[in-house]
RNA sequence: GGUCGCGUAGCUCAAUUGGUUAGAGCGCCGCCCUGUCACGGCGGAGGUUGCGAGUUCGAGCCUCGUCGCGACCGCCA
């Protein structure tokens, strides 16, 4: 039997020279000179350099890109002036004594050095994407992270434990895949959103330390980062406090930072209250990269000559303003884009400042008095070129559109070379002191602002019955640099409490409430233990460690933005005979 | 479901105001080439300009419809 190969592709060096090896892999290149011909011979993990003499190896000149071939040869030292630094071989090269051609290869659809391809003809050939280096390294990179988080939540004494796929529907959150039954025809099961139930269920078991790379579903459309399947790093332990928590992922998430990247991330990460992210932030999730805070302005124009304001503080709300550093050079258009998106965020118009040429150039400014231009100059740091966008509204309104403005700002800054977010910062922390419940003014009910199993913080119980928007929940979201990296919480483990929720509330009818969570209701009066835990996006977290945008470049073979599988042309049609069986009818005319 | 953008060679793109036979680079095919690594030289093939209609003497370009793709909004407890 010949062995395939002796080494992998970019495993030779000098010290390996005049040995005789045998190298299996695919032509990356070639290049044909007639009388000597060399080709870039590459595997997962790199690229050596074969030289073929076609006098002695006629099949030389038969090769072509992707062609599978297996060389038996002799390492030797390039000749002077022919290293090549680029590359981890590159000061030697095998003379090949055999060449078989052990596959041949149709021509790639794409040149597969090519970065800047149509997604969907990648994701149509995808098993020649994925021999890309850079896609094989964000493969590798994956695998890291998941043998990191494996070996250390086995350190901390967690078990791993599957749940199932086939569960039970729960309409509450998000939309979910069906599967039908067979054997009980007419009923569904429904892919899980999370394990979320089936975890806490093992707390109940006496499982104490639980966590799993799970496998999670939902039918929403997609994004760059949201796919309908993905994976989540989750996780739950009984008896403890937030605090555990908090110090179990900080350890897990310096050790993965320093086997993936081998870098050392500071810990304990910082904690920010729900209140103090979204005041100074607008937003939940900020990215801290860049500064561009909020400043509340209620007290300079609560009795402003300016209606707008005066009235907004009237009525209970804030003023909010936020210095675009910079900016003031943007065009009539730019402004009316940066209008429609603070409409979309919930605000009426957008109120803004140039100061340019010295002066401040606005609508508005004639109604200001020099008392709050002096205020706005000061806490905004005003300077020449800046922009002031101003947000008048309730406080959570407010801030939401100012945050929204804070994005597209800092985008347009980039754009223009006057704002450089630091790529190689991890801004990591926890932000805490959500609420628990919160007020749906479309819907107009009450609804869980995360999951209704999130306990309350034990003081603020007793609002439950007169504030449920005051409660704060024991719940914890992880940020990193503007994406939301995971969120958990301590879940409720008293009966009495989970129906309370349920019912006063949420507001979900006994009986519904009962059919759905009536097996966790149960469950939790059988001697539940203090427990709660969290989950991460493991796609996400692989994406900012390969430094991509898109969960799509750390997946295997992801769905496009129709939740389409190109490659295999799934979801497809199926036999007849398996909707009978299943007592399915699909209407007609529907596609 | 809504808004916006884009569909030209296998790939990435160009084509002036609507005007001759729709071009380039890479790739592909053939011939030549003994030190390349973006190899080089010569030659060649390759197009229903997504699809359908309309306006016009004339449409890749304008209009309408349709399909596909992407981004964003809604949605994602």
């Amino acid at each position: 039997m010949k062995t395939h190969r002796t080494h992998h592709c970019a495993q030779l060096r000098k010290t390996d020279i005049s040995q005789k090896i045998v190298l299996s892999g695919w032509v990356a290149s070639r290049r044909d000179h007639g009388g000597l011909a060399f080709v870039d011979l590459r595997d997962r993990e790199g690229l050596t350099q074969i030289v073929l003499d076609p006098q002695k190896l006629p099949a030389a000149h038969d090769l072509r890109s992707e062609f599978v071939i297996r060389i038996e040869g002799e390492v030797v030292a390039r000749p002077e002036g022919t290293v090549n630094t680029k590359l981890a071989t590159g000061e030697i090269e095998v003379r090949a004594e055999q060449l078989e051609i052990l596959n041949k290869s149709e021509t790639p659809p794409y040149p597969l050095d090519e970065e800047n391809v149509g997604e969907d003809l990648r994701l149509q050939y995808r098993y020649l994407d994925l021999r890309r280096p850079a896609m094989a390294r964000n493969l590798r990179t994956r695998h890291r992270v998941c043998k990191t988080v494996r070996d250390y939540m086995d350190e901390q004494g967690f078990l791993e434990i599957e749940t199932p796929i086939l569960f039970k529907s729960t309409p509450e959150g998000a939309r979910e895949y069906i599967v039908p039954s067979r054997t009980n025809p007419g009923l569904f099961f429904a892919l899980p959103q999370s394990p979320q139930q089936f975890k806490q269920l093992l707390m109940v078991a006496g499982v104490d330390k639980y966590f799993q790379l799970a496998r999670c579903f939902r039918d929403e459309d997609l994004r760059a980062d949201r796919q309908p399947e993905f994976t989540q790093i989750d996780l739950e332990m009984s008896f403890i406090t937030r605090e555990d928590i908090y110090r179990l992922i900080e350890g897990m998430l310096k050790r993965v930072w320093k086997e993936a990247l081998s870098l050392e991330i500071v810990t304990p990460f910082e904690r920010v209250t729900y209140h103090d992210v979204m005041d100074s932030y607008g937003s939940d999730k900020p990215d801290r990269r860049f500064e561009m805070r909020l400043q509340d302005f209620t007290e300079t124009f609560k009795a402003s000559t300016f209606k707008v304001f005066a009235g907004a503080v009237a009525a209970g709300g804030v003023v909010k303003a936020m210095n675009a550093k910079g900016l003031a050079c943007v065009t009539q258009s730019q402004i009316d884009l940066l209008t429609e998106q603070a409409k979309t965020a919930g605000a009426k118009g957008l109120a803004w400042i140039k100061v340019e040429g010295g002066t401040w150039k606005s609508p508005i400014v004639k109604f200001f008095s020099e008392a709050e231009k002096a205020a706005l100059t000061e806490k905004l740091k005003l300077e020449e070129g800046d922009l002031i966008l101003f947000a008048a509204d309730q406080w959570a309104s407010a801030c939401e559109v100012l945050g929204k403005l804070r994005l597209v700002v800092a985008e347009m800054l980039t754009k223009m070379g006057k704002l450089s977010v630091p790529k190689d910062r991890y801004d990591f922390f926890w932000v805490v002191d959500f609420p628990l419940i919160t007020y749906d003014h479309v819907a107009q009910r009450h609804s869980a602002t995360h999951h209704p199993f999130t306990s309350p913080v034990e003081e603020d119980v007793p609002l439950l019955a007169t504030h449920p928007t005051k409660v704060r929940g024991q719940h914890y979201d992880i940020v990193l640099n503007g994406v939301e990296l995971g969120g958990g919480s301590i879940r409720i483990h008293q009966p009495e409490v989970q129906k309370r929720i349920f019912e006063d509330i949420l507001k979900i009818p006994k009986e519904i409430a009962e059919t759905r969570f009536g097996y966790l209701i149960k469950a939790l009066g059988y001697g539940a233990p203090p427990h709660g835990g969290i989950a991460l996006g493991l796609d996400r977290l692989v994406a900012i460690l390969c430094g991509t945008e898109s969960i799509r470049e750390v997946i295997a073979f992801p769905k496009n933005a129709r939740a389409q599988d190109l490659m295999t042309s799934s979801p497809a049609e199926v036999e007849p005979r398996q909707l009978r069986e299943l007592k399915i009818q699909v209407e007609t005319g529907n596609r």
